[in-house]
DNA sequence: GTAAAGCCATAAAACGTTTTATGGTGGGGA
DNA sequence: TCCCCACCATAAAACGTTTTATGGCTTTAC
């Protein structure tokens, strides 16, 4: 019961060798049109199917691919509470590949030893959110891996196997409905991991600073620091000397959330003194109180972007164009009513 | 570069046999400690790891389990709109993978032709609600690969092996909660796959019923029928002549939705003069006008019960307690103020 | 002093494919 | 009649492991 039907039974009970049977089922070598007919008709009666390892042996696509999540790797767990970003993009990629005749499998650091199985036979990859230079690229390139990144990957400008929300517009978005709504000076708090989600945004602040006359006020703190980090990054902004800002923009959703703890327990009125957005939806921002405007980032979109591209790639598909990126900011308790 | 490191170069390296190697890496067989050092050294400064696609051919486990999400199955697209559930349970199991050192993958229906690579090869499965007497399930158990499945196969009572959320006690919260807040007539709205899910939640339901000496109305629509589904089924209830319903417990999110959209084009107040509930969120609970209550399955809880119920079977784990399972209702705007 | 019992190492078979190289048959051209 | 070639079919090698069977060498037991 527990054996599966093998190359050798459809060549018995075909009554032709095992070669003919691998060359009428892929195609390849030479035979007729009656005995290819024959073996198929027998191997579909037999319900039988190559096993995919004994084939990928030989060096066949597995149909499978892989995800990594470098956020997760650097942060050391893979279940931080509050983070729901990367679990729903895990999720739409898998059903993006689904309806692909693909699957796919979540990996960890391919850089840390051991790697578990199977990742290096796997067809493709697409690493989620690169750091700067990042060795797993470096990995996947010397081995001829094809992969695409969501996020660029900040030290290889040259590279273009990326897809990307649009950064630049989402942190516009967000500053202009703070300015339109009255707000002055506003602040930027983001992580400290050198990515194109983190680099972007503060260049876009920057440009938009600028071109507004504001003055930049950043605080960086780590994104394994979770809302302390978010409550630090309040309290370092404070001491500034400039006051209390009229609004900020927390980049992850726990920082949001430790900022908004923060600001209260000082004594300041969100959204009323100072507003406040998270670039990055979450399970925390929709229980805080008040709930957190924030920044949906749709990772269903990304996941089919993603998945699109990697599919040209492995010319799995003619290169059409890939689905369109947008985000969507989510108002809750904590922005003022913005002209819509 | 392309070419690996197998085990012949560590056995040359080292100056021992092919199966010396083996037996230093796997601890099987009998090896001198001197041998087996000099080999673990040998292959780590090679940075030898065993190709697992070889050693799957000879039936060692690959480190990979599947996910089977049923329902997805028999709607026959992996991408049905305003449906989250699957797509956090799927992450949600991914990233619990990862923490033990394993990987998942999603497959398609397995009894479907052709079946993807890989799948009959997998260490064991996760089945996300079976359908009655599942096919799936006869032919993972012929095939002796372990699984654990979400929600019961309810056409076998006799099966262990799966992890559930305590659906009569969510029915009883739901229904108390109604009652409590002075609904009467309470109707179930639910879906026709013959999985846990349904009818479990019927059997409470009818359960509470009697209990309560409310008249049980039931209405059953297709889940692949979305909201239109829900606006029908809400036209059959109000066709039975015993009035307009006090309150409405929608098992699946979209069928709220519908069953919302068409009682206020019906002119039924919600939730003065209607109560409404979601047995399961998504997205569409949570933008509809006004945003539904409905309970939050918490996949992540699901997701850690399941994987760890698999891991003890297969051998990974000692049986220690498995997570406790446990929803959470999220009132909205569909319901009254509950005492809570 | 011999037999039995470890101990250690290895050769070879097996896993299920794909691919390369080879062979056999029949037909057509010279 | 002979040779070459096209056409089919197959044997055998290869992929990188694990496992089984075997054998030589030391000890230990009597």
């Amino acid at each position: 019961m527990r054996r599966r039907v093998t190359i050798r039974d459809v060549a018995r009970e075909a009554g032709v060798s095992v070669t003919a049977v691998s060359h009428a089922m892929n195609g390849k070598g030479t035979i007729s049109d009656t005995t290819r007919a024959t073996v198929r008709e027998v191997a579909e009666r037999l319900g039988y199917q190559a096993d995919p390892l004994a084939r990928g042996l030989r060096n066949s696509p597995l149909g499978l691919i892989g995800l990594m999540l470098r956020p997760l790797d650097s942060l050391g767990t893979y279940r931080p509470d509050g983070v729901d970003y990367f679990t729903r993009l895990a999720g739409a990629v898998a059903v993006e590949c689904l309806d692909r005749e693909m699957s796919v499998m979540l990996v960890r650091d391919l850089t840390r030893l051991p790697r578990s199985p199977l990742t290096l036979s796997l067809d493709g990859y697409i690493i989620d959110d690169p750091v700067e230079r990042d060795p797993v690229i470096d990995l996947l390139t010397g081995l001829d891996i094809p992969f695409v990144s969501v996020g660029r990957d900040v030290g290889r400008p040259e590279m273009t196997s990326w897809v990307d929300s649009p950064l630049r517009e989402e942190t516009e978005t967000v500053l202009e409905g703070f300015h339109g709504s009255g707000a002055r000076s506003v602040a930027l708090v983001t992580g400290t991991d050198r990515n194109s989600w983190n680099l972007d945004s503060i260049a876009a602040y920057e440009g938009w600073c600028r071109r507004r006359g504001v003055r930049p006020r950043i605080a960086r703190r780590p994104e394994s620091a979770g809302s302390d980090g978010g409550r630090a990054a309040v309290r370092e902004l404070l001491a500034d000397g400039l006051g209390v800002p009229d609004a900020l923009y927390c980049l992850t959703g726990r920082h949001a959330s430790g900022a908004l703890a923060e600001l209260r327990s000082l004594g300041v009125d969100v959204p009323t003194q100072t507003q406040l957005i998270a670039g990055s939806d979450s399970e925390q921002c929709r229980s805080s109180q008040p709930p957190i405007s924030a920044i949906d980032l749709e990772p269903a979109l990304v996941a089919a972007a993603a998945v699109h591209q990697l599919m040209v790639r492995l010319g799995r598909v003619e290169d059409s164009e890939a689905p369109e990126l947008h985000s969507r900011l989510v108002p809750r308790g904590t922005t003022l009513p913005w002209r819509s």
